[in-house]
RNA sequence: GGGCGAGUGGCGGAAUUGGUAUACGCGUUUGACUUAAAAUCAAAUGGUCUUAUCGACCUUGCGGGUUCAAGUCCCGCCUCGCCCACCA
């Protein structure tokens, strides 16, 4: 009997797939196309684990639908230019161009061993002037679609790798390449560079997101990046100067209760707006503001700010509030500046605060009883109330009352008069009610909540706006005289968890919350209290309304922000596609001509940033200087390359036409094979997968291609970390190695099943050096089950072995089915195992030759082949085919296999499962009763107990409860 | 601070609409084969009690609830992970 021996299959059969091209798609094929990949490489170094892992996922995906019949394309490129490529270069010392020739065969000769099934013939890497000067025409396309402009800005910028970096490249403060503990963190530094203006398309990106069939946590990632918040833009002028100040928010409503401005220590109406006794503190903290870098500012834990020693009128009712200059506002987000509203803002709180500026609550959080709802048809009367929490001067104990006659207990209440002060009130309240005076302390506690109910004794829809009143008693002692009101309320002391379980709605427990300091003081949507003629309006309306008010006084305007910026595409470095732009003094800005296309990126010898801030291009002289293409003068090529993620966001799209000359592509074979059926990856889920979108949607509107989604499926699948939790990385070299696991004798068929059986694919897993070992058993045991059979002779295996081997292929096939489509490959693989399992089970002593055995046989082998490729068509061929198992052999799934005569019912005695009977599949309940009751178990807990009902669900369980 | 998600054996992890919890694998134990080991095959493997057989009871982070029935649904708490992070 030949053993398993991975060694010699898998070279065996990766060079037959070479030579039979099973793997080249035929892009024009009349089948149902499907185009499953990952995320391309970019070559930096070896293959590790994260790359297998990745490349599995959509090989599995790709092998599954060419065995289903589909023109699978396993598409194979390289994400060549860029950084890691670059730095890696300078590390061997080595010319990128050089280190590329030396890596990508390397990696094709790893991804072979993996046993990818890609397509060799439509091979792209991006740093080949072939495809770059597509990357670069999408730069002239972007330019004169005006989607590309220039602009001088602060930009991130890694002192180590010499370069600006955008937002997304900035971790943690650190630049993406380096992260480490010793790396410095960024700074900032102003670069003149070429932006495309993504945030044209932010709406658009936003709303389509809901409808990708993308992992959630990438849409949501994808959502809050957009981060589109609508608002208003209101201005508020500056008292005894000619000049105004703009705000951005989202809470117009809470524009009564502004009670001061702070504009970020960058704008430039700081200076304008300081006063001379100011201008010293307001000159040395502007300074000392922004010579933080933006990730000391985040890191400072305490808000900190100056005054500028002027006012600004708040347009909606005239009032003087002082303006402060203060880092907790971003100069780069809405207009710079912002109305403080410390009564209903965390931020604004904490400032407010710290320097004592005045809290002003203007929205009062709604409690709507639920017991007396409002009722449509009676007036609204809103009434300021105080709702008082009355101690005991010895317990833990605080005063209810029950109205006479009246249902629901409810702490003391009485409405606030003219000229009165709430305490006041309460106080008059108090004696009045309870003939208690004697106070040891009494105190307003904030907010103020609106309590809505519908009043019975008066007949009217009430709002009531309580102002909480804590009163601690010194002692009990009772003014006879001015309780007045003594009589008509039962008084009761209850403790805390009395009170609350006496009633719980119009907000009362909340109102002792309040009056304990148990509820945050910052209120957010609710009814608006201090604010003229919109008190009583609900926030969420007023919003619109005070907006609209101040429109008529040009004082506000309806306002969409997004926190997504514009796409810096300028790179001050070497390895990239030249920015396809001509600086000429006498024209200025001018794109190189279609025709001149591509700018080719000269070799260096030496290709290190030069320093100040230009890329080494700036060196080439010979390369630099170019003829204007307008006027024919002397001009100078931009040394700016484009960023790599240009080159990634449009990749998918090349894989379709990956040689055409004339064109980026034809767009009759990429609406033929686009969108990407699937596609995944463990990184990049707001950059690239956004930039890709953003490119696609241009390319719609160009008339490139129909659809503005690329991606139709997206799995963000999780990382292969350490055993001990920790991620693999190159320093600590703890990464287990692919190809030396396959050359060890376990093969890149047992890597492969253990990376898709560890764990759900969004999870990520935990590497098992057990793992690999566990997946070659399981591959022995298939191994062994098929040498065994071929051994045997031929025979019938009788009806009800048929028919067991039908059920078992039947349900495995089912299950594989399912999981694949659903990107389970943990169960699927768990469902090929116990199939495999069975196929042990009903051999008994030996095998037998038959069609039956045979089917069942290569159904196993089939599923296993998507995961393990190289055995499966090695046993396929064993079991007598020429062809190859990877095309057109997926078993069928006979469903009629599934369908049993007698099923097994769990019996359960009230609840708890006792025995399992069989009976005739659908029987009824009275069968099955009879069956259940007949049983030596059951019949021992049912006793001679009455069943007071019998529960039954058909084909699978009854219940008897007694 | 905000958002999202998750807690199931010694471990990775299974469990359609609520319907036999612990599939599949790892590990461990025992046995077969072997001079021996590896490999392979066979069996066992959540816990407690038990006459160690029959069996009973308990068990999906903790506490309550709904239900004939809860890992799954509801309420409260605890813990952990991920993403975003002063975006007004």
């Amino acid at each position: 009997m030949k053993r398993y021996s991975p060694k010699e299959i898998e070279p065996k059969w990766q060079e037959i797939w070479d030579e039979t091209n099973v793997y080249t798609s035929d892009l024009g094929s009349d089948k149902t196309k499907y185009i499953a990949m990952s995320m391309f490489n970019y070559p930096s170094g070896n293959l590790h684990i994260g790359h297998a892992m990745n490349f599995t996922i959509s090989d599995v995906k790709a092998r599954y639908k060419r065995q289903q019949g589909y023109e699978s394309y396993h598409p194979v490129g390289w994400d060549s230019f860029g950084l890691p490529a670059e730095n890696r270069a300078i590390k061997v010392g080595m010319s990128p161009q050089e280190s590329m020739a030396q890596l990508i065969p390397d990696y094709r000769k790893a991804y072979k061993a993996m046993g990818w099934s890609n397509d060799w013939s439509k091979e792209i890497s991006t740093h080949s002037p072939e495809y770059y000067k597509w990357t670069q025409w999408i730069f002239s396309e972007m330019f004169r679609n005006n989607l590309a402009y220039q602009d001088v800005r602060m930009q991130w910028w890694c002192t180590k790798c010499q370069t600006v970096l955008a937002n997304e490249q900035v971790i943690d403060g650190k630049c993406w390449r380096h992260d480490g503990k010793d790396d410095p963190i960024v700074e900032k530094k102003e670069v003149k560079q070429w932006f495309f203006k993504i945030t044209e398309y932010a709406d658009e990106l936003l709303e389509a997101i809901d409808d990708l069939d993308w992992t959630e946590s990438v849409k949501l990632a994808q959502k809050n990046w957009i981060g589109k918040s609508v608002g208003a833009e209101i201005t508020f002028k500056v008292d005894d100067l000619d000049e105004q100040i703009t705000v951005f928010t989202t809470r117009a409503d809470t524009l009564f209760g502004a009670t001061f401005l702070v504009v970020a220590p960058e704008c430039d109406i700081v200076s304008k707006i300081t006063s001379e006794s100011q201008k010293k503190f307001v000159e040395d903290y502007v300074k000392s503001a922004t010579k933080k870098t933006e990730i000391e500012r985040q890191a400072a834990k305490e808000k900190t700010g100056v005054f500028t020693g002027s006012y600004a009128i708040n347009p909606i009712n005239d009032e003087k509030i002082p303006i402060w200059v203060a880092d907790y506002v971003l100069s780069g987000y809405g207009t710079g500046a912002i109305m403080a509203v410390p009564a209903h803002d965390d931020r604004d709180n904490e400032f407010a605060k710290k320097y004592d500026l005045p809290i002003k609550q203007v929205v009062a959080e709604r409690f709507v009883d639920n017991t007396s709802l409002h009722r449509s048809d009676k007036e609204l009367v809103s009434r300021n109330v105080v709702t008082c929490i009355i101690k005991h001067p010895e317990k833990e104990e605080y005063i209810i009352a029950l109205p006479k006659g009246g249902v629901n207990w409810s702490p003391l209440m009485g409405g606030i008069d003219e000229g009165e002060s709430a305490s006041e009130t309460a106080k008059r309240e108090l004696i009045e009610e309870t003939g208690y005076f004697d106070i040891a302390n009494i105190k307003e506690c904030g907010p103020i909540i609106a309590s809505e109910f519908f009043a019975k004794h008066k007949d009217v829809n009430r709002i009531a706006y309580c102002q909480v009143v804590y009163i601690e008693l010194k002692s009990l002692q009772v003014d006879e005289e001015k309780a007045i009101d003594k009589d008509e309320q039962e008084i009761k002391w209850v403790s805390e968890n009395e009170y609350r379980s006496h009633r719980d709605s119009g907000g009362m427990n909340e109102v002792l919350d309040i009056a304990l300091g148990n509820r945050n003081e910052i209120t957010n949507e609710g009814r608006l209290i201090n604010s003229a003629d919109f008190n009583g309006v609900l926030s969420s309306d007023a919003r619109e309304k005070i907006v609209s008010k101040l429109l008529n006084q040009n004082a506000a305007k309806e306002k969409v922000n997004y926190k997504m910026r514009d796409w810096s595409v300028s790179r001050q470095r070497y390895w990239g596609a030249p920015i396809p732009i001509v600086n000429c003094d006498k024209c200025g800005v001018v794109l190189v001509p279609d025709e001149q296309l591509p700018v080719i990126l000269p070799e260096l010898t030496d290709f290190k940033p030069s320093g100040d801030g230009r890329s080494a291009l700036a060196r080439a002289t010979d390369w630099l200087k170019t003829t204007c293409p307008d006027c024919g003068g002397e001009a100078e090529r931009e040394t700016d390359t484009l960023d790599t993620y240009i080159c990634s966001s449009w990749y998918m799209f090349r894989y379709f036409d990956p040689f055409n000359k004339d064109k980026i592509f034809d767009s009759k074979i990429v609406n033929k094979w686009a969108p990407i059926d699937f596609y995944n990856g463990g990184d990049h889920a707001t950059a690239h997968l956004l930039y890709a979108r953003f490119i696609a949607r241009f390319f719609t509107k160009i008339g490139l291609v129909d659809n503005p989604e690329p991606f139709k499926q997206m799995l963000f699948n999780g990382k292969v970390v350490a055993s001990d939790g920790q991620n693999f990385s190159k320093t600590l070299g703890n990464g287990p190695d692919p190809l030396s696991i396959i050359d060890q004798g376990y093969g890149a068929d047992a890597l492969r099943t253990y990376l898709m059986f560890a764990a759900p694919l969004e999870l990520g897993s935990r590497w098992d050096p057990q793992g690999v070992p566990g997946a070659h058993r399981f591959l022995v045991r298939l191994w062994n089950l098929v040498q065994e059979y071929l051994d045997a002779s031929e025979s019938d295996p009788g009806d009800k072995l048929k028919a067991d081997l039908a059920r078992s292929s039947a349900a495995m096939i089912k299950k594989v089915d399912e999981d694949l489509e659903g990107n389970r490959y943990n169960t699927a693989i768990a469902a090929i195992m116990a199939g495999l399992n069975d196929l042990y089970k009903l051999k008994n002593d030996k095998f037998v030759k038959s069609d039956e055995w045979q089917r069942a046989i290569e159904a196993v082998v089939s599923c296993v082949a998507p995961f393990a490729p190289h055995i499966a068509d090695e046993l396929w061929q064993q079991l007598g085919h020429s062809n190859s198992i990877h095309k057109d052999s997926w078993p069928k799934l006979d469903i009629s296999a599934l369908v049993q005569t007698e099923v097994k019912i769990v019996v359960q005695v009230n609840g708890k499962v006792r025995s399992t009977v069989m009976v005739p599949a659908d029987s009824d309940e009275l069968v099955v009763t009879e069956a259940a009751k007949a049983d030596e178990k059951v019949s021992l807990f049912l006793k001679n107990e009455q069943i007071k009902k019998t529960i039954m669900v058909p084909n699978k369980l009854i219940n008897f409860v007694i």
